[in-house]
DNA sequence: TCTGGGGTCCTAGGACCC
DNA sequence: TCTGGGGTCCTAGGACCC
């Protein structure tokens, strides 16, 4: 058996549980740049405030239905869903962290539990030692476990939060309850062309052939398909190295000029060169990107990414960080408003295991240049060490108007007791 | 004024190899 | 008249997820 472990309205949760008169109150968190709402508590979401509002555009309403808009805080994310996650693996040690918010578990060996007893336990335990409530949904499958989570979501009250499907007739009857669009995997696209085809549910869609599903789409959907069969095809993933890493920010204000431009660029490019060390990775290939602002149709509109190949892969800041400003500097155009820039790096090989250029490879200054930085930068935080290119007096935060303090994170921030 | 950020996988088609 | 057979690698684009 699977379980889907979902943590309710997560980044509205953790705010929750350090400023506990925000209990039973809507609430609205922000994306980066306090653009566009990411996440609502329950009450927020009955009042009508809709995922991904422009939050310049409901302002208004969010004060005039008392709903509290805070900026996101994903070091405080990022850290209790570290102890969430730490704790289902007291359960049992087959997890895979899908996202920051919810987990798959495999119960192998679980033969005699009662399963609806053992979801009661996770939620239970969760919610005391974090104080996040979370939905437990267990299945024969990772796909029925999904939807097992929804129902659970959904039926508070009859399910405690806690849904098994344990027999054939429990699946059917998910299966056509859940509708098409809300299983997973089955997004916008694919909801359309099922539509046209009369699937209505996830019943439907499992009742066609195997063989228009495989020649129609791809195999993700017949493997989908088999999964919410109670056929177990999607397994349990174990953390893997990341294949690609991003940096990319939209601008609190637009640029036209090249200084400000080259200067988020280094900053992306260092970000990217960070992240490659930690994960103990290098990279062959650097993208970056460059854009106007698409909602202002109005204005004449520039967008272009720019790959480079490297000749030997490298984690260096310097590297990636000169590399990335000679490139933005050849997309650049004179006279467009530029509200948007990123750095992806990819073609990804672990520094400690990679195929070596005969001519060409990277100086050997720069390892231990770079291990300096890292330490120092771990030691003293807010990126006190910075390349010459970059703003030494920014950071690479936008504007963060509503933050919560970092309770878990930050020594400053600890509650205090009185 | 103001509209997020970061990932994965698959497929078709083209270029190339022997 | 009649023009093979079996591969690899890369890229762009399209899906999807949170």
């Amino acid at each position: 058996m699977f379980a889907l472990v979902d943590c309710n309205n997560f980044y509205a949760s953790c705010e929750r549980v350090f400023n506990p008169n925000l209990e039973g109150k809507p609430i609205a968190i922000l994306s980066n740049n306090d653009g566009c709402v990411i996440s609502r508590s329950d009450e927020a979401k009955a009042i009508g405030l809709p995922m991904g509002a422009p939050i310049f555009k409901w302002d208004s309403f969010c004060k005039a239905n008392g709903i509290e808009v805070l900026s996101s805080n994903y070091p405080l994310y990022g850290d209790m869903s570290s102890r969430v996650m730490s704790i289902l693996e007291q359960f049992t040690p087959d997890v895979e962290v899908y996202s920051i918010d919810e987990s798959f578990i495999e119960f192998k060996g679980f033969k005699h539990y009662d399963f609806n007893d053992y979801g009661n336990q996770i939620r239970t335990r969760i919610k005391k030692w974090t104080g996040i409530p979370t939905c437990v949904g267990i299945a024969p499958t990772k796909a029925l476990s999904k939807v097992a989570n929804k129902i659970a979501r959904k039926f508070p009250k009859e399910t405690n939060g806690v849904y098994v499907i344990d027999s054939e007739e429990k699946r059917i009857k998910a299966l056509k309850w859940i509708k098409i669009e809300a299983v997973w995997g089955i997004g916008r696209g694919l909801t359309k062309r099922l539509k046209l085809k009369g699937c209505k549910t996830a019943y439907d869609f499992t009742q066609l052939s195997n063989t228009w599903v495989k020649n129609n789409f791809s195999v993700i959907e017949l493997r989908l398909k088999r999964d919410l069969e109670g056929v177990p095809t999607l397994q349990l993933d174990e953390l893997k190295d990341k294949k690609a890493i991003a940096t990319t920010r939209s601008f609190e204000y637009t640029y036209s000029d090249i200084d400000n431009i080259k200067e988020r660029i280094s900053t992306f490019a260092t970000s990217c060169a960070e992240k490659l060390r930690k994960q103990g990775s290098s990279c062959y290939v650097i993208i970056v990107m460059l854009s106007s602002d698409r909602h202002k149709k109005d204005m004449e509109q520039h967008r272009v990414s720019q790959k480079i190949n490297l000749s030997f892969p490298t984690n260096s800041s310097l590297v990636i960080s000169d590399c990335a400003v000679k490139t933005v500097m050849s997309i650049f155009k004179q006279g467009i408003k530029y509200k948007r820039a990123g750095v992806i790096v990819t073609g990804l090989v672990p520094t400690d295991n990679f195929q070596m250029n005969l001519f060409e490879n990277e100086n050997p200054k720069h390892k231990p240049l770079m291990k300096s930085i890292d330490s120092l930068n771990s030691k003293y935080g807010d990126y006190k060490i910075k390349l010459g290119n970059q703003d030494l007096k920014r950071t690479w935060k936008m504007r963060q108007e509503r933050l919560s303090p970092r309770y878990t994170t930050n020594i400053n921030d600890i509650i205090k007791i009185k």
